[in-house]
DNA sequence: TCGCTTGCCGAAACCGGTTTCGGAGAGAAT
DNA sequence: ATTCTCTCCGAAACCGGTTTCGGCAAGCGA
């Protein structure tokens, strides 16, 4: 009768609840010392002998104790949090990566025990608010900055804010900033040569965003590739602002429309460049054969376009990984003058391009034929 | 001379360093009251007058006062943060979404004050131990459970561990769920409805992944509108775990295949009905007029195939906000089973589908002649 | 032996909130 | 007038950490 509280129902464990968090407190009196001394001996203080440390160290891992990141952050001002603020209203040729940006950055931060916070704004002025609305109430420590532009207002709050901050692409002014950026002013004077040396002289470039810096870089390897092939560039064959398909569309018919039209067109961006597919079908010119183009980003769907879009894939998870490990760094203290790398992006032929099979006159007595003729289809 | 410092010089604001936030002893203060007696009047207690209350309220609001997150996790171990794990192995089909999926989420977390904890997993054994770490250090509050599988491990963990937590699409054991889910059921009989008014009698279905319990729903669904559309069904024209465009065509040559093909197909998934339409062009056959294909997501790569695929599209934007709403509510204490809401995919159709050109029997005949009298290239 | 530095740790304050407890004062009941 | 409730707020503890400060003991030189 008695005993019934005691053993005659088990531990009133409630039943599959959350067990109960290892504090500093537990370590400490575990160990016979006081909170301060383990702290301490956690952080790596100068005061605490290396005995002491190691002894405080190992015990607190086989507690399994993690100190919880809220409570230091009251007092550091540190939550061991990422920011990444997306933009939505950005054109979408990073849309399809971000799962692998995510993944390359969750990879580096879960791996140092930090977490990641993301927002999505609509518009320039809401992603300064919502960084500065982050900042105020210390939930990041630094942010990942994607599509830098030439002129970026984030740069310019977070310098003011004195906050860490890595950009996924270059800027103008880069003092003070680290990068992690891709190389495609290569990858763009890259393609020119593969166009050359398979015999095309008519070139086209059809470039992305003027704001973002990226255009400049790319603009700038258009040239140099063309140079380098010995190519004289002709500034009807560049177009800019290009960034979605139906753009592109547009881009290409002013370009075949042209009395000398090009035989092969370099994009900045794969996603206007899929809307070339378009214009070629309508004037029945095909992909590969009578028009070469090439793109930049290796989206997905440029698998299913017919034929498959050539371009230069970037490892985007790679870019979230490098990125992450360098905001740790640089909000540990590291010089941001120090954390700047760039890769190259690869190529990928997927048979959009080829030796030109007409001229830049055939190819346009050709589209002078008319849609009646070049039609195939019914 | 003596006044220099009072207005011979600005202010000394530390050079656009970051100014100190107000705490609630700025409030307190400047009301002549007790730290305890702003928390309490502005967390709502009853103990406070409300004329108090009011005071303290807008004295707050006019001083720009916020609660540190931090802070009141400490003792509250409330976070004010939504969590979402995804796991990177999954087919790709909600990739493309993932951007909108979270500009929902965010849109109505930020505008409770709430932050978003996003983590990458790579399967099910790391998704799991995220969650815990997540869970362990406070750092969420709750999840939102993308994908949802029939048996579903998460589901297991946190209802051990009582975390609330939203699931985007439903289950096979409801207890304690809430969610929000697309009807893709109601999707699929409509497709079939459609392809039955058109004039098909052989249609397929190529279904996604076994695990998932949006399968099961929508092979029902399917079911359901070949019984509505009074046409028996054809086990042999049912795949099933066909998530990729490779697997797609897979699928779509074996019913090609079949001595009585199919006039038309229904997917589950349109990353797999990509698939069709490079086992369609191999073999001569142009999709929308020798076969009609129908797939589900609205996934952007659709509208470059060639014609365009016919689809369900889903407002995932949409998805993000009702559930992330839904998960606030759910920490707030709401009853998990009164938060349960679905919605419907909307059709768009693209040119992917018409009447029958051909019977079962010519198409086979047709397919028969082989690739060298169908294959119009070169 | 004495004083002074140095190494090492404990005590306590602190960070910015929340929550418990208790008591002052007003009004009602006796 | 006294007591008894309530209402409403202040005081202080608390959450889980970090950081400052001070003191004890050992080591050192003189």
């Amino acid at each position: 009768m008695g005993s019934f509280g005691e053993h005659g129902l088990p531990e009133r464990q409630p039943a599959g609840r959350r067990r109960p968090r290892i504090t500093i407190s537990d370590v400490s009196s575990a160990l016979g010392l006081t909170k301060s001394t383990v702290s301490r001996a956690l952080n790596g203080y100068p005061d605490i002998s290396s005995t002491t440390r190691e002894r405080v160290r190992s015990t607190a891992a086989r507690m399994g104790y993690r100190p919880l990141s809220h409570a230091q952050a009251i007092r550091t001002g540190r939550a061991r949090a990422l920011g990444l603020v997306i933009q939505i209203d950005d054109h979408d040729a990073h849309r399809p990566f971000l799962a692998d940006f995510l993944a390359g950055i969750s990879f580096v931060a879960s791996g140092e025990g930090w977490t990641i916070t993301v927002a999505t704004a609509d518009g320039e002025a809401a992603t300064l608010a919502t960084m500065r609305r982050l900042l105020d109430e210390h939930k990041v420590d630094g942010f990942i900055l994607p599509r830098t532009l030439i002129e970026d207002p984030r740069i310019t709050l977070l310098r003011s804010q004195d906050v860490p901050f890595v950009m996924f692409g270059r800027t103008r002014d880069p003092a003070g900033c680290a990068w992690y950026d891709i190389r495609s002013e290569d990858a763009m004077a890259d393609a020119v040569r593969r166009l050359a040396s398979l015999g095309h002289r008519r070139i086209a470039f059809v470039n992305g965003g003027g704001r973002y810096q990226y255009s400049r870089l790319r603009l700038d390897g258009f040239r140099r590739g063309l140079a380098s092939a010995g190519v004289e560039e002709d500034p009807g064959l560049v177009r800019s602002d290009v960034l979605v398909p139906h753009e592109g569309e547009e881009a290409a018919e002013s370009l075949l429309a042209l009395p000398r039209p090009p035989t092969a067109v370099v994009f900045a961006v794969d996603a206007a460049a899929l809307g070339l597919y378009r214009a070629a079908r309508r004037r029945g010119l095909r992909v590969g054969r009578h028009l070469s183009v090439i793109g930049y980003d290796g989206i997905p769907d440029g698998n299913h376009a017919d034929p498959p879009l050539s371009t230069y894939a970037v490892d985007i998870r790679r870019a979230g990984e490098r990125l992450a490990r360098m905001l740790i760094e640089r909000i540990r203290g590291a010089d941001p003058e120090r954390l700047r790398e760039t890769a190259p992006a690869t190529f990928i032929d997927r048979g959009s391009i080829a030796a030109p099979e007409l001229g830049p006159g055939d190819l346009a007595r050709l589209l002078a034929a008319g849609r009646a003729t070049a039609q195939p289809r019914r």
